[in-house]
RNA sequence: GGCCCGGUGGUCAAGAGGCCUAAGACACCGCCCUUUCACGGCGGUAACACGAGUUCGAAUCUCGUCCGGGUCACCA
């Protein structure tokens, strides 16, 4: 054995496998020509953040578009901030939000695949195979710095304005020989296995960014972490070997990881791997006093797509929102197909944009309202009726009281209707939208306009109660409310109103604007006559007496 | 600070040297339609960061400046 094999046997006694085992255990995938596999990493830190939903949207329908596969992998190899029940988070959040997995962990404690485990934390004699693989080929070696150590030597590096890192003249123990290492592992040092990089600050290497466009880069010269001292790797090393091992073609992750790289490249090369696509993808920002930056988990309550739920945005309507935001022909495509499934969109990477998006609540309102304009009175039913129960008990308990009721009051303007309003962009918004139809919500407003006196509204209530008849139907209704005009001396036609406004005092539309009042107690309502059909004879005829006796 | 990436209306964006007197969407404003609200229709306000070059011609190519973002860990 020479230096090097002894050196990888004092280091990692415990691999007895090579590279060839995995490498067989784990064979190309059987895919049809172009299929794309992709994946998306996340490390349970935390919850699942707007950016990552992004990432893995983008990431999905990349893999769908081209008859790929799309798996999840968890980045648990920094036990020091795991969270507890952060895979499940993730993993049920993307669920949720109709990102379906095709491999790998398919729910917070199940994996799925050939390729697995798909759980860094259990792949530690893989890293460790191929670490020790690149120590007997002088590829890698052992560092016995401690933290202090190398925080001295960043501060000299940077006081003296030299770039930072463990290169050059400053990788300390780059050239550490057999005897050496083995006396301070006999000391019972802990070490580091670091990468002895042949590449050199001159270089310049280029690669193609699938959404970026070429990148320009000086090529790595770090010799940076492979396996931390304990013996699991860092983000990097099992980056190159995963997705070589899980065939991934295109690693479409967060733009933080540009600067990474070469790094990266370099990895893949010395290890003997086909360099995957790379493309980065643009954060979602956020306005901070006039100031873009990136959304923050910490600070920002739309970091967490808990938020979204907790408003009562639907996952279509953020998906869609999305969407928007990850394909600039989106829209253009979404107005050619209301309908279709955005799934059959055709996702194109280039047509991602390079700098990233501020998030816009007006554009996401708005996409929803159209989303939730199109659902069928039982699907908003169902989907308000879920969000009230966990998000607003009170609400939930009024809703379900009557069901029958509620799912009337839902199709007011809804199904059938061939302009279906577009007023609702989450389920937060629905308890004052429709307070008036349930009394214990019920709040009234009975301001009349101004042109409007209180002794003719009176008189046009009082005599329109006595003719109301509920099973007229809308043009019967809309006539009753004109037969009342003449005498009163409002306009029964909008346009001879407008002809000769000295000649009355209002139209027919003023005193219906009275009559919204009296029955809903504001001016701005769906459909009035259904209103009134919903409500019933008897609670119309209360409030409009209620409505006289406090004019 | 080094290294990357970016900069078109308030926001998202189209734009690949002449089709740009710069599209579209959201927001905002006005008008029309209208029983209210909405929907819809029509219209409006509003942008190529700045400065040099290259060119007959630049939002588009080059350079510089400025501004914004990212990254420089035994974190991902």
């Amino acid at each position: 054995m020479n230096d090097n094999e002894l050196l990888a046997e004092l280091l990692l006694p415990d691999i007895d496998k090579t590279p060839d085992y995995y490498e067989n255990m784990y064979p190309k995938r059987d895919l049809p020509e172009g299929a794309k596999v992709t994946r998306i990493a996340p490390s349970p830190t935390g919850y699942l953040h707007l950016g990552t939903l992004f990432t893995s949207l983008v990431n999905r329908i990349t893999a769908t578009t081209s008859s790929g596969i799309f798996f999840t992998r968890i980045e648990d190899t920094d036990k020091k901030r795991e969270v507890k029940g952060g895979i499940e988070d993730i993993i049920e959040g993307l669920k949720r939000f109709g990102i379906t997995i095709d491999e790998g962990f398919i729910s917070g404690d199940k994996q799925y695949g050939k390729y697995g485990p798909y759980q860094q934390s259990n792949r530690a004699e893989i890293y460790q195979t191929y670490v020790k693989d690149l120590i007997k080929r002088g590829l890698a070696y052992p560092c016995f710095c401690t933290a202090e150590e190398l925080d001295e030597v960043r501060k000299k590096q940077e006081s003296e304005k030299i770039r930072t890192g463990y290169h050059g003249e400053f990788a300390k123990h780059r050239n550490i020989t057999y005897s050496e290492a083995k006396a301070l592992i006999d000391e019972g040092k802990p070490f580091v296995i670091r990468l002895r990089s042949s590449g050199s600050e001159e270089n310049r290497i280029t690669f193609e960014d699938t959404i970026k466009g070429k990148i320009e880069m000086p090529e790595n010269d770090e010799d940076f972490v492979l396996l931390k001292s304990d013996g699991i790797p860092t983000y990097h090393f099992a980056h190159a070997i995963d997705d070589h091992l899980m065939h991934t073609t295109h690693v479409l992750r967060g733009d933080e990881w540009i600067s990474s790289v070469p790094k990266h490249i370099e990895l893949f090369k010395i290890l003997g791997f086909k360099v995957p696509k790379y493309g980065h993808v643009s954060p979602i920002m956020k306005l901070d006093n006039g100031a873009k930056r990136k959304i923050s988990k910490r600070k920002d309550p739309e970091a967490a797509v808990h938020f979204f739920a907790e408003q009562g945005y639907t996952a279509q309507s953020v998906i869609e929102y999305l969407m928007t935001i990850a394909a600039s022909d989106f829209e253009d495509w979404r107005r050619a197909n209301p309908t279709e499934d955005y799934k059959n969109f055709k996702f194109n990477l280039k047509k991602m944009s390079v700098s990233g998006a501020l998030f816009d609540e007006n554009k996401l309102n708005d996409v929803s309202k159209i989303k939730v304009s199109q659902m069928s009175s039982s699907e908003v039913f169902d989907s308000l009726t879920d969000w009230a129960k966990e998000f607003d008990n009170e609400f939930y308990n009024i809703l379900t009281e009557n069901s029958n009721f509620t799912k009337r009051m839902l199709s007011i303007d809804r199904d059938n209707s061939s302009k279906p309003r577009k007023d609702i962009a989450k389920w937060s918004e629905a308890k004052n939208y429709f307070a008036y139809f349930f009394s214990s919500l019920y709040c009234p407003d009975y301001t009349l306009p101004e042109n409007i006196s209180n002794e003719d509204a009176k008189a046009f209530l009082n005599n329109y109660k006595d003719i109301y008849d509920e099973s007229d139907d809308r043009q019967a209704w809309f006539d009753k409310i004109k037969s009342l005009c003449p005498s009163l001396n409002f306009a029964s036609e909008t346009k001879e109103y407008k002809a000769n406004p000295d000649m009355y005092k209002g139209s027919a539309g003023d005193l219906s604007t009275v009559l919204r009042i009296a029955i809903t107690g504001r001016r701005n309502t769906p459909d009035l006559c259904s209103i009134m059909q919903v409500l019933g004879k008897e609670e119309c005829i209360k409030r409009i007496n209620n409505t006289v006796n406090s004019l």
